[in-house]
DNA sequence: CGTCCACTGGAATCAAGGGTCT
DNA sequence: AGACCCTTGATTCCAGTGGACG
């Protein structure tokens, strides 16, 4: 790839991209400074918690919860890598981290924890087939095996909740029953301050030994780790000086989100490049809003179902039709219609009410029951979606044959 | 004040599709 | 090959329910 000697027609762009930013994983959330700006504190707290670990000590299980983008993520990273640090041959700990968001199931979390833990390739579960009880005790013997203490880190714990309940949690909190000589403890991170409510008591008072809260950074606070960052991604005058304070700025509206703050300095210089702009301006940064925005449902999009998208393309149908809103009935007849025009399968009212109500939870439609009295009791909807979007469905090829469908009773269709 | 609509929301269950194990 | 296991999407069943209308 980049071995390319010759002059081709990417040449010019491959030598233009590199001009604006040095490094450019520097600015990637996902990279984890050797400086977290404004969360000493939280880091010695959360390490006065976990320290006993080093000396074979169980340490209390922790619950952190913070917005997004408040730094738990990259704390937690942080302190594991320092554990690691700290406990050369890893003897005494071990730190195992999982997101949650990533795998939701609990077949794929005890999966993700087990083979982090078995080194020998020939003895890894296998990603699907296995009972659960199966795998549970498996892991079990493995981690008694090496005496020591095991912290597991559950990222995003509320979306495996949400989907699966409190099984999991279960089966973590009371392994240490089962244990002889290792000791097991978890730390979950949130960023649904409700998320302990909806646990089993038992559970909720095992998980939430410790609680540890992110509170959202200020605009300043953002600044200065946009500073911190930007100093070893930019050679001087590159950035003007109202593109930190803007970007900051726009975070900070948002619940203090560093990792849009970041975002949003990584995409303006991504467009600024694109651009062959010598220098980023607070206009790249405005352009980079949109297209973060943009990109964010679009990518929701494409992750959705068949019947998902159909659900969406009739109340985006409807909307064409003149309704700002519609009920459930509504977008359940237009529904069918298109279902027949492509020839799929139609699916149950009761399910595509559901389907709906997903679609109002990724943001994509608004929806909220309401009650029309005599007229019944419904959902009311609304589309929420920006044109590009809205384009984006309708020529999705899923729809291609809607445009040659000729209805039998029914008048125009868009 | 009671009725009664058009659903909602929860739960149990099924089917298909991924796979392992013996 | 047949018995099992887990996940996901869909179905079926059913007990609610907010509030305009009579």
């Amino acid at each position: 790839m980049y071995g390319m000697a010759e002059d081709n027609i990417f040449t010019q762009y491959i030598q233009k991209r590199n001009v604006i930013v040095k490094n450019k994983k520097i600015l990637q959330s996902s990279y984890i400074p050797s400086n977290l700006p404004h969360r000493d504190d939280k880091i010695n707290e959360i390490v006065e918690i976990v320290a006993p670990s080093l000396n074979k000590d169980k340490p209390s299980n922790i619950l952190i919860i913070g917005k997004t983008g408040t730094g738990k993520t990259a704390v937690m990273n942080y302190i594991g890598k320092e554990l690691k640090k700290a406990d050369e041959n890893q003897e005494n700990c071990a730190f195992i981290y999982i997101n949650c968001e990533v795998v939701d199931n609990p077949y794929g979390i005890l999966y993700n924890i087990s083979n982090q833990i078995i080194t020998d390739p020939n003895k890894k579960i296998p990603f699907t087939g296995w009972s659960l009880d199966k795998i549970f005790s498996e892991l079990t013997t493995y981690i008694d095996k090496e005496d020591k203490i095991f912290i597991i880190v559950l990222d995003e714990i509320d979306r495996s909740f949400q989907k699966n309940g409190d099984d999991i949690f279960y089966y973590l909190t009371t392994i240490n029953e089962i244990l002889e000589k290792s000791r097991v403890s978890i730390i979950g991170i949130t960023n649904n301050a409700k998320f302990t409510e909806f646990l089993s008591p038992k559970i909720k008072s095992r998980l939430g030994e410790e609680k540890v809260i992110f509170p959202p950074y200020t605009v300043n606070q953002l600044k200065d780790i946009l500073y911190e960052r930007a100093r070893e991604a930019f050679d001087d005058g590159i950035l003007d000086d109202d593109v930190i304070p803007y970007c900051a700025a726009l975070s900070a509206q948002e619940m203090g989100d560093a990792r849009r703050a970041l975002d949003l300095l990584r995409m303006s210089a991504d467009i600024a490049e694109r651009n062959g702009d010598k220098k980023i301006t607070a206009a790249h940064v405005k352009s980079a809003k949109n297209k973060i925005e943009l990109d964010a449902v679009s990518e929701v999009i494409k992750t959705l179902t068949v019947q998902s998208k159909t659900v969406l393309l009739s109340v985006i149908k409807n909307t064409e039709d003149g309704m700002t809103t519609m009920t459930t009935g509504d977008v359940y007849t237009t529904y069918k219609y298109i279902c027949e025009a492509i020839s799929q399968s139609i699916l149950t009212q009761r399910r595509v009410a559901g389907l709906i109500s997903e679609l109002d939870m990724l943001g994509i439609v608004h929806a909220r029951v309401k009650s029309f009295g005599r007229a019944g009791r419904t959902k009311e909807i609304e589309l929420n979606t920006p044109k590009e979007i809205v384009n984006m469905i309708k020529s999705d090829e899923v729809f291609t044959d809607l445009y040659s469908y000729k209805p039998s009773k029914q008048t125009t269709l868009m």
